[in-house]
DNA sequence: AGACGGTTTGCATTCGAATGCAAAAATGCT
DNA sequence: AGCATTTTTGCATTCGAATGCAAACCGTCT
């Protein structure tokens, strides 16, 4: 450390006459200052755990109440090369449908000292940006409930940057994810409905790369396959309210005579297919048509829908997500995991006995 | 280049024989020593309008696509005093009613060059971490669409932190802020009720203390006087679906008689009064009971409701309150601004003549 | 008193990009 | 070519906190 002493370094902490411009912002050299200790004495003080006397802490926590003074997250992230960001991928669906997961996700990021740093994505493209984005504001990790390509995914792995995934996955590369896996449920509900007479079934499944939608579509198909009901037609929505209706439509359109029981990918078009039974076809629900659904949403449950319908534990697979993140944060090199969540049937009152 | 050669500073750009590490990002120096030139030239290119040659930032360009290299927005977040981060708080209720906001919030900041970092906010203990984590990330800005004391917007003031308020404000204090004024369409809505016949309304509110609802109950109470309805009882709710039920079961509990008209502060109370009516009340609606509200939610408009409603152009404010951010984090002492939009009715089906 | 161990403290350096300034290069003009 | 002017480039420093290391301090025990 022998310092050539006749180096005219400009000691940061003495000659500077600014104390408290108006408007500037206190740093740990003003606070040193104001204490007479050093600026590492400051910053140890906010480093739960460092070696400090009670008598230091104390003169120094009176100066940086006086200055207001909070360390600079950004400044630290610099220098420790943990940003405490995490970005927080979500589409707008999910932003529609599961309003509470992204504040669940948030709630819990910060109860770990994380912050959440939003990101939206549609489309392919939209990721590509988002990751770019993502990896300047150096993020410690990603939750992803939203689009995400296998190049792109491989891409955060090379960068070294812990990716969660909510409710999609690929399976043929590790990875850690959270999701529901409703399978013995929809074997449930679907001998429920054979059980009730039904022995036609219309399915209105979601957009073709969606992974939930694929998935239960499958659960679906091998349950009417076990129980010997059958699928007469299939027909697809993007997830609207919407398109929710205009599937009934279609199935309508496409079937000689209706089927008495229609299986809906999720609950928002199961509630736009029950508004057109009654309000278009005039056909009462559930007398006339049972309908079934996947999610288990707010709005599913009212008085005018009472859906019966599957639901996903999503606070559980929230904090789960976090948890999650949190744990590969911090060892990132630990083997993947994949937390299977079952779902739940809510009974509702949309299915009834087969008309005859 | 003339280096004084006897100076033992160990450059960065030398003899750290550490080329791209596994897991180490490149830095612009990494980028300058491929290149071939300095790091300055490397930190140019990436900031447009700076001074440099096409030759230059193509080699630049070129070594930078090699390594990956991608401008550290931390870094530069610390010299530039400029972090490009705007907090956003919500509350649990506006995820709820609004998806759609915050979603539209986020988009809008990505297109202005801006990052949302979120945070949750239910109480005014909440506000004030929050206000301490934002202020400890140097974010440029904050849109608060959540609670905030007066004191705690001082003193986001008083550190020269803009704030944008979305559906709140200060009437006592400056602050720039962004609304909705549905006062003429309450006009035309109850002048409606009128027309049809409605002698008495109940009016079903929101939490005390939250301005939206005030201000739209003010805007009744005084549309009512105009055009001569009695307001017959006022029940609180808490904006959510449920409380909407509880509320119409008040309203029936307190009158001898039934009003024949229901004015609700939110459309998700209005849905639950309406399905309670009809489903335990046993009630028609909008036959023997009209119900009107505020806000213009997606699912209002559902087959099953179809509320009259008084909407809010929500993305055009949404859009606004970013545009002010945006402003006022490049211009803080600009004066303040209130952008004020009109609300719309929205016709819907829920009301009709009074029954006499 | 002296020696030893443990705890506190300060010094100096580091993270990665931006920028004022001066040197160097390119351009224009006569 | 010679000089003035403009543009490009590199150097050195800066932002604010964290941390390895050595020096200083404290208490204890012989």
């Amino acid at each position: 450390m022998a310092n050539s002493p006749q180096k005219k370094k400009p000691s940061k902490s003495d000659d500077k006459v600014v104390p408290l411009i108006k408007g500037r912002r206190a740093t740990s050299y003003d606070v040193a200052r104001l204490a007479g200790v050093s600026q590492s004495a400051v910053s140890r003080c906010f480093k739960p755990g460092a070696s400090i006397s009670g008598k230091m802490r104390e003169r120094v926590m009176k100066a940086a109440k006086e200055l207001e003074y909070q360390p600079n997250a950004i400044a630290r992230g610099l220098i420790t090369q943990r940003s405490n960001l995490v970005a927080v991928l979500v589409s707008g669906r999910l932003s529609l449908y599961y309003p509470e997961v992204l504040f669940k996700i948030t709630e819990e990021l910060a109860s770990a000292g994380l912050q959440a740093l939003l990101f939206t994505v549609e489309t392919e493209e939209d990721a590509e940006a988002v990751i770019e984005q993502a990896w300047q504001y150096q993020v410690d990790g990603v939750i992803s409930a939203s689009h995400m390509s296998q190049a792109q995914y491989k891409l955060l792995e090379k960068r070294q940057i812990p990716v969660v995934f909510f409710n999609r996955y690929f399976s043929d590369h590790p990875n850690t994810v959270v999701f529901c896996d409703p399978s013995e449920q929809v074997q449930d509900v679907v001998k429920q409905l054979q059980a009730l007479g039904h022995k036609h079934a219309g399915l209105i499944i979601g957009p073709e790369d969606n992974m939930v939608s694929r998935e239960r579509a499958r659960m679906v198909d091998a349950s009417l396959g076990v129980y010997g009901v059958e699928k007469v037609c299939e027909v697809r929505g993007d997830f609207s309210y919407e398109s929710g209706t205009l599937a009934l439509q279609e199935i309508n359109r496409q079937t000689r005579e209706m089927p008495t029981a229609i299986i809906c990918i999720n609950d928002m078009m199961a509630m736009g297919c029950m508004d057109e039974a009654r309000s278009v076809l005039g056909l009462e629900v559930p007398k006339d048509l049972s309908i079934v659904s996947f999610d288990g949403i707010g709005m599913s449950q009212f008085a005018s829908y009472e859906l019966t319908t599957i639901r996903q534990p999503i606070g559980r697979m929230s904090e789960a997500a976090v948890r999650m993140i949190v744990e590969r944060v911090d060892r990132p090199d630990q083997s993947h995991e994949k937390r299977v969540f079952e779902g739940a049937v809510i009974p509702g009152g949309s299915i009834a006995r087969a008309p005859s």
